[in-house]
Formats: C-alpha cells, sequence, structure tokens
RNA sequence: GCCGAUGUAGCUCAACGGUAGAGCAAUCGCCUUGUAAGUGAUAGGUUAUGGGUUCGAUUCCCAUCAUCGGCUCCA
C-alpha cells in the first residue's frame, strides 16, 4: 500500500479524545507528580556529579520519567548507580518543592548560564512553544521549582516533598542519546531513564513485567525454537525463514489464500523491479525515493527495486478496457518490498529492509464504494480473529489540509469508512486531518497478550494514483471514468506479522499453527516401533509429528518438547502399546490421561479446525 | 543516520598484554527408562573484519560491519 508519501508536510496531531482523558487522568495523578519530582532529584544529583553540566527537560513518561543533560563525557552505568545512590539520599532529606512564579527577566537571571534553558524561557516568552517544542496559543505563566539545592524551571506539579517518594521504588534504568527537542539537527543529549513507583512492590512488579516481555521477545524465541534468523553476511534487515518459520507462514498464508479465493480476489505475480518510468508516474521518485535503493543500472534504462505494489497492479488493470460489469476488482499478491531503512532503526522482524506485504488493490465504481469498505473491514477483522487477535481498535485518518481530489470525494468516502465501523461495531477514534494526502484511511491495531499495541491493517483510498495513471472504467453511460482504488493489506507486513505472532503467544502457537504438533515419546527402545505406527496414523490425518525415538531419558524428552512449546505430548510404554493407546500431556502441563490413537486424532483435528487457543 | 554499550564454541557466559575455559547443545558409547535435565567420552574457537601500538594483542588504540538500548523515521 502506498503509506504516507508526504507525511511530514501534511501530518497534524490532533489528540485522541479517549487517549486524552486517559493522558489527563495521568496528569492529575499522585504517581505522575512522584514521576516529575523524581526527575528533577535526579537533575540535582547529576548536576552534583557534573556542575559543568547543563539541563534540558526531563518529563514523567509511562512508567517513570527522564531528564536529559548535556555533559561533558557519556555517562557509565557506574555513574547510574552512583547518581540513583545520592538520589535516595536527597530522598531522605525530605526537602519541600517549592513553588515561584517569576518574570522572564528573573527566570534568565536564575537559569544563567544554562543555554537549554534559557532556549525554553524565551519559548515560553513568545508564548510559541512549550517545552516539547509544541505551539501554545496563550502565553504561559513562567514558573519554577526549588527542593533541596536544586532549582528548575517547571509547570509542575510537583509530590510536597522529596520525602514523598520511596527510595526504593525508584530505579534508574538506562542512558541513550536524544536529540535536543527530538531535532536531528540539534545536538545530540544524554537521557537517562529512570522508572518510578509509588511503592517497592509495584516496581518489583514492573521489573517482573519487563522480564516477561523479554521471554516473549520474538528474536529470542526466533532463536530458541528455531523460527527465523537476520544474517550479517546477507545483511541487515533481510530475513531468513527457517523451517519451522517457514511452516508457521506457509500455514498462515494457505489460511490467508483461502479467505480471499473465498472473497473474490484474485491473485497476481509481479515483478521486483521496475523501469524509473514506472516510478516516476507513480511519483514514488518524487516522494518517496529517500526510502528506496539505488538504481540497478542495465542497456542504460534504470530499474528501481518495488517499495510497494500498487503500480504494477494498476498496470495489470490497464492492460485492458475495464466496465462497471467487471467491477470491483480486487487483485492480491503477497508481494515482497524493498525499503531503504536507516542503519540503526532496524528491529527483528518488527523493522526490516526486506519483508513482504499481503497486498490487495480494489477498484470500484464510486458507487460500489460503500458496499466495497464494509466488506473489506470485516474481511480483515475476520483474518485478525482467525488469528487469535480479539482486542481490535480502528484509527481513521481524515483530510488533511494539503490534498488531492475533489473534497466531495473525500468526504463520501471518510463517511464510508466511518460508516462500516459503526457496523462492524468496533471501538475507533477520528484522527482529524490526518490521512495521508492521496486519500483517508482505517488503520486496524490489535493488542497482543501482554496489552500492547500493535498496527496491522490498514485500509486506505486513493485518489491520486488513478489520477496519475490515468484509471478508467467504462459506466452505463458508455464513457470513461475514473474508478476508487483502495489499497489494503490485513496482516501488514508479514514479518512483522510473525513477530508479533511470536510475542503474543509467547512462542506457544495454536495448534493449527504450531510447527510440531505432537511429540510422541516411548518409554524405552522396545516402543520405538509402536511409536512410529502411532505416528504415521496421525500423519495421515494431516498432523505434524515427531517422533523422538533418541536415547534420552522419557524425562528428557518432556523437558525438549516442553521447551519447544510443542502443543501434544505422546508418552507411549508398556501399558499404552497393550491397549492401543497413547498417554496425552499438554504443554501447559496438563496431563489429559491415556486416550485411544482415534480419540485423540479427533481431538487434535477439532482443535485445528476450531483454530483453538489454549 | 545520530548518541551510548556490546561483539570470545551452535546457545548462555568466564578469562586475559605472554596465542582461550565452563555449562547446555552436538557426536559416539553405556543405561532401557512412566510425565521438565541418567551417565561417560569425544569433537568444537586465526576471540566479528581490517589496520595500528608492542618483543608479543584475543586483551590497548583507530576504522568498518553487526547487534542491543534510545533518538529520528516507520509496515
Amino acid at each position: 500500500m502506498c503509506e504516507i508519501f508526504l507525511r511530514r508536510l501534511m501530518r497534524k496531531i490532533y489528540p485522541k479524545e479517549d487517549k486524552m482523558a486517559e493522558k489527563e487522568k495521568y496528569e492529575e495523578s499522585k504517581l505522575y507528580r512522584l514521576r516529575h519530582s523524581a526527575a528533577h532529584v535526579m537533575a540535582q544529583a547529576v548536576l552534583e556529579k557534573f556542575p559543568e553540566g547543563k539541563v534540558a527537560i526531563g518529563p514523567p513518561i509511562d512508567d517513570g520519567f527522564y531528564y536529559d543533560f548535556d555533559l561533558p563525557r557519556p555517562l557509565t552505568p557506574e555513574d547510574l548507580d552512583e547518581i540513583e545512590a545520592r538520589m535516595k539520599e536527597i530522598i531522605k532529606n525530605d526537602s519541600e518543592f517549592i513553588r515561584q512564579e517569576v518574570s522572564a527577566e528573573e527566570a534568565r537571571e536564575i537559569f544563567n548560564g544554562q543555554p537549554y534553558k534559557l532556549e525554553l524561557i524565551q519559548g515560553l516568552e513568545e508564548g510559541g512553544l512549550d517545552e516539547h517544542g509544541e505551539p501554545v496559543d496563550e502565553k504561559p505563566v513562567i514558573s519554577i521549582y526549588k527542593d533541596d539545592t536544586f532549582v528548575d524551571l517547571c509547570r509542575g506539579p510537583h509530590l510536597k516533598s522529596t520525602g514523598e517518594i520511596h527510595p526504593n521504588a525508584i530505579k534508574l534504568m538506562n542512558v541513550a542519546g536524544a536529540y535536543w527537542r527530538g531535532d536531528e539537527n540539534k545536538p545530540m543529549l544524554q537521557r537517562i531513564y529512570g522508572t518510578a513507583w509509588l511503592t517497592p512492590k509495584e516496581l518489583k512488579q514492573y521489573l517482573w513485567r519487563l522480564e516477561e516481555a523479554k521471554k516473549r521477545d520474538h528474536r529470542k524465541l526466533g532463536r530458541e525454537l528455531d523460527l527465523f534468523s537476520v544474517n550479517e553476511e546477507v545483511g541487515s534487515g533481510l530475513v531468513l525463514w527457517h523451517p519451522k518459520g517457514a511452516k508457521i507462514r506457509f500455514l498462515a498464508e494457505r489460511f490467508w489464500e483461502d479467505e480471499h479465493i473465498k472473497n473474490d480476489y484474485e491473485f497476481v505475480y509481479t515483478p521486483h523491479i521496475g523501469k524509473a518510468d514506472l516510478w516516476e508516474t507513480s511519483g514514488h521518485l518524487g516522494f518517496y525515493a529517500e526510502n528506496m535503493y539505488a538504481p540497478i543500472e542495465i542497456e542504460n534504462q534504470k530499474y528501481y527495486l518495488k517499495p510497494m505494489n500498487c503500480p504494477f497492479h494498476i498496470e495489470i488493470y490497464k492492460t485492458g478496457i475495464r466496465s462497471y460489469r467487471d467491477l470491483p476488482m480486487r487483485l492480491a499478491e503477497k508481494g515482497t518490498v524493498y525499503r531503504y531503512e536507516r542503519s540503526g532503526v532496524m528491529h527483528g522482524l518488527m523493522r526490516v529492509r526486506g519483508f513482504t506485504q499481503d497486498d490487495a488493490h480494489h477498484f470500484c465504481a464510486p458507487s460500489q464504494m460503500p458496499e466495497e469498505i464494509d466488506f473489506v473491514l470485516s474481511f480483515s477483522l475476520n483474518m485478525l480473529r482467525s488469528f487469535g487477535f480479539d482486542e481490535i481498535k480502528a484509527y481513521l485518518s481524515t483530510m488533511p489540509e494539503k490534498a488531492v481530489g475533489e473534497p466531495k470525494q473525500w468526504h463520501d468516502a471518510e463517511d464510508a469508512l466511518e460508516a462500516a465501523l459503526k457496523r462492524a461495531e468496533l471501538p475507533y477514534e477520528v484522527d482529524e486531518g490526518g490521512g495521508a494526502f492521496y486519500g483517508p484511511k482505517i488503520d486496524l491495531k490489535i493488542n497482543d497478550a501482554i496489552g500492547r499495541e500493535w498496527q496491522l491493517s490498514t485500509i486506505q483510498f486513493d485518489f491520486n494514483l488513478p489520477e496519475r495513471f490515468d484509471m478508467t472504467y467504462i459506466e452505463e453511460d458508455g464513457q470513461p471514468h475514473r474508478p476508487y482504488m483502495i489499497h489494503r493489506a490485513l496482516l501488514g507486513s508479514i514479518e512483522r506479522f510473525f513477530g508479533v505472532l511470536i510475542e503474543h503467544y509467547g512462542g506457544a502457537f495454536p495448534v493449527w499453527l504450531s510447527p510440531v504438533q505432537v511429540v510422541i515419546i516411548p518409554i524405552a527402545d522396545r516402543h520405538a516401533e509402536f511409536a512410529h505406527g502411532v505416528a504415521d496414523e496421525l500423519k495421515q490425518a494431516g498432523l505434524r509429528v515427531e517422533v523422538n525415538d533418541s536415547s534420552d531419558r522419557m524425562n528428557a524428552k518432556i523437558r525438549d518438547a516442553e521447551k519447544q512449546k510443542v502443543p501434544f505430548m505422546l508418552v507411549v510404554g508398556d501399558r499404552e502399546m497393550e491397549e492401543g493407546a497413547v498417554d496425552v500431556r499438554r504443554r501447559s502441563s496438563e496431563r489429559l490421561g491415556a486416550m485411544k490413537v482415534g480419540e485423540f486424532k479427533e481431538l487434535v483435528v477439532k482443535e485445528v479446525e476450531e483454530k483453538a487457543t489454549e
């Protein structure tokens, strides 16, 4: 899909309503004041250590706070320990936070020698920008907060005194570089991240949650479960799918394909490169060039690796005269695209340079549009739900200030999108003016098992490309008309989707997606033949089965299967052989006891069909 | 791309200015086992790559590449 050509030009952030309410609630909470206060305490500790240091800003954030500094040397982990220790002393001093309102002139006096603060003061004075560099309407009151020996330019609010911070409920986490005001042309500062909670118990729980998140990190599980790798020899951001990961992908894609066939999609295949002219026509070389790989030159022609599939699908559309009777046309392709990503941004499967989109383009007559939107939204939701994502939220982005196409087109499209959302009874937020310049869109985001939000699907209108490629169809009136075009990706990037899937399930995939569904564990050598017989029977039913006939102890085999997160373990020994049975154990450690092979087979086949999750 | 950290066996980690060691995994045996690790032996590394300093570098310095945590950007 043609995601955001002119995002920087067009993007206007409008606060989203319920996020807004949540944010306000947080900002009024004691926890927020505590974190803000902890940031001040930290800044004092840092300045004591580096008297010549310059302070920038230090707000509370989701799980804690940070503060940015300009310091004479890079901080080390030992420095953090020292700073944290000093913070605890400052807390024990229990000094009061004192607010004072000052004039800009007084503020400049107080923060003489602190260039970042002086810049902030100037911003406040001009009433133009707040501490995040965001525009503000009114000229704000300039306030300072003092505690112990530290004074900071600060809007507040704060705790009554530093003693309200529990010294064992704070922890400095790490140091990172951060640009002053987030601008990469401005100086790089050192940011210290800390976490802070009301009680030591909450801190402990938070650290435990971090550990849990680490355990389900898809990069770690990808290695442990032998799913994929990213290899230095091959190149950064280029994924190697190992047999087990590829098996999961195959199963997911097979389901995806079946669903598309059932829903009147037609599959197409398109090349990985295309001539410069194509990308000129599409506008990519104008707007997207910085994300594209350098051209390949052959016979005096420049070819570019495709960053998107749309131009090819459009060219397929254009190979014939299309009648309104042919529409809607739905062309789908799992198209592999390449986008240049800056070297520091790659992240496992989540952010890569080569990835496959489960892409499709819908071409329809304007009159068909509302129905087409309805269809594509419910199709997306079914797809996501099939993979076990039940918490889905939608984001509707509407016409930005600078946009192509008629406002009427836009509003019709937006209305259709919103109507579809309402019919789907989906919670959604509207990002007014947040659409790309070429059309409004719906993004679908899911919440994973530990509550993190991931964007997967996107459904985007495009009023730009049909124009650029001069696409037409013949209407009832016998005249050529411009079709509507919708880009959509349901899983998004298959690589990224896989990463989310791994983290959502912590590697314990539902049975229908498990690369190995059943491991059979013969207790002694004499049971191996029987075990293989059972395996064959299960394989006949389409199950993915392995027999662990190594000379390991049964316990070791169970441990191994558990670590590989195989959904079912079948122990077979003398008793089972006699009865033609298997002793069933789930990876959840639940023992289902002995059952006939046929009975077990039915159980698993049913779970596969139902796409059951545990 | 930027800031910082890191790069030692397949994995997780030791050690160190005098050319590397453990556990797990692997391989080969022995044991023939009842719901998360039986046991012995063997093999496995130009210490990411390329330079420099040094009598000597895996260790110190520089560059490159990659990874990690962030920033920026984003599917």
